[in-house]
DNA sequence: CGAATGTTTGAGGATGCTCAAGGGATGTGG
DNA sequence: CCACATCCCTTGAGCATCCTCAAACATTCG
């Protein structure tokens, strides 16, 4: 994550600009890294394909966040990286970050906070995993989505999911059926209220409750 | 992960080594985040303790690992370490590793691909979590802690698990009961080789089959 | 318009949790 | 050095959660 005059500083040494449209991708698995890229707006889904052949979602990126910071201490991209909808993202060339960072002590600092950063929310991700049930599971991913969307000046109580409840329900350990049950859960609940993918959280304490204490980034 | 090299490399600009009791602390969650720790022998876990007070182990730490890189972007660190046995751990204070990383190139790339390595390992422990049963969860664990024993030049078929049975079934996110009947189903299955805390890797290519292909670090 | 993809709902079943109990190891204080 | 408390590990029985399988409908897109 960062902040809006940071990416307009990277924007500077910005040599590509792409813009992707639904499905096409902004790198696959195995292909050469030579950049960290960083979301302008849309939104992508970063995932990995396993020894079974199966899809396995090992994230979604929003806007003013950064893709590819898993792959700088690997020759080539571990994963891939596709876009959920039409989306705009600058890539930045990792050699010439890196020396500019040597330059730059405030720049060297951000990148260290930025990857410090993706390794803690890692380490919570994680535990929602191995600690959490569906409901609560689903509950923190919304939070965790909503807090997002608010430090980028959005709206933390309405917003659109750009991935499929499948997407969803490979993201957190669920079957697709599982996903879509809670989703009809949760509405009757009162919690949240879902039109297609467009979620409106109605009752941000009791959804914040339940998903535990996921919300405090 | 770092090379003996690289560590031995760090020491000089160390200004603390410790030696932790099974049982202390090498920080505690919201200490001021001054350092990150280099093990030296020995292992740790981190844990952090959730909304209902219970403990949630985030990760287990061995010779040649680096603990605290979570706590960059923030002032505080956000877990506990513990020592699973007596270590030796060596501090690095992290204002002088940014200024030295300035200076010298090598260093501030190496950094980079620490964390980035930590990220991408993360991730493959996420998909651990949501996609596997339990058993190859348990496969998946053991298998990595291999891998881990190996970089360091020590015995991958064969080594001391420190942590609990409960400790292990927090971080993989099962039950006590369930980590008990695991170990004794594996072991008639003739892939593993128990004796308390000691492991032996009987049939490593089933043992890597169950697993997946977590092993590929 | 048809095909592929995504979503929802229902019924049955398996995996792993909870509760319960007993035995073993470890460590502390008297 | 022993007694007792605590922590750790194991095994069993019943049960809840979530998955699998199946089917129908909606939506998107070529």
């Amino acid at each position: 994550m960062l902040a809006d005059s940071e990416i307009e500083f990277l924007e500077n040494i910005v040599e590509r600009k792409k813009v992707l449209k639904k499905g096409e991708f902004l790198f696959h698995a195995g292909d050469e890294f030579d950049a960290i890229h960083a979301i302008r707006s849309g939104s992508l889904k970063s995932y990995t394909i396993s020894a079974d052949g199966t899809e396995q979602v090992t994230g979604f990126h929003l806007p003013g966040e950064i893709v590819g910071l898993n792959a700088i201490s690997t020759t080539a991209y571990p994963s891939f990286a596709k876009a959920l909808e039409t989306s705009l993202v600058c890539s930045i060339p990792f050699d010439k970050l890196e020396s500019l960072s040597r330059d730059i002590p405030g720049l060297q600092k951000q990148l260290f906070k930025v990857m410090s950063g993706e390794i803690r929310e890692e380490q919570e991700l994680m535990m929602l995993l191995s600690k959490k049930n569906a409901d609560e599971r689903f509950a923190a991913l919304i939070m965790n989505m909503s807090a997002r969307f608010k430090r980028r000046g959005l709206s933390e109580k309405e917003f659109q999911l750009t991935m499929t409840r499948g997407d969803i329900g490979n993201y957190l350990g669920l079957a697709v059926e599982t996903v879509s049950r809670l989703v009809t859960r949760l509405q009757k609940q009162q919690l949240i209220s879902i039109q297609d993918r467009y979620i409106e959280i109605t009752d941000m304490p009791g959804l914040s409750a339940l998903a535990g204490t996921s919300c405090h980034v």
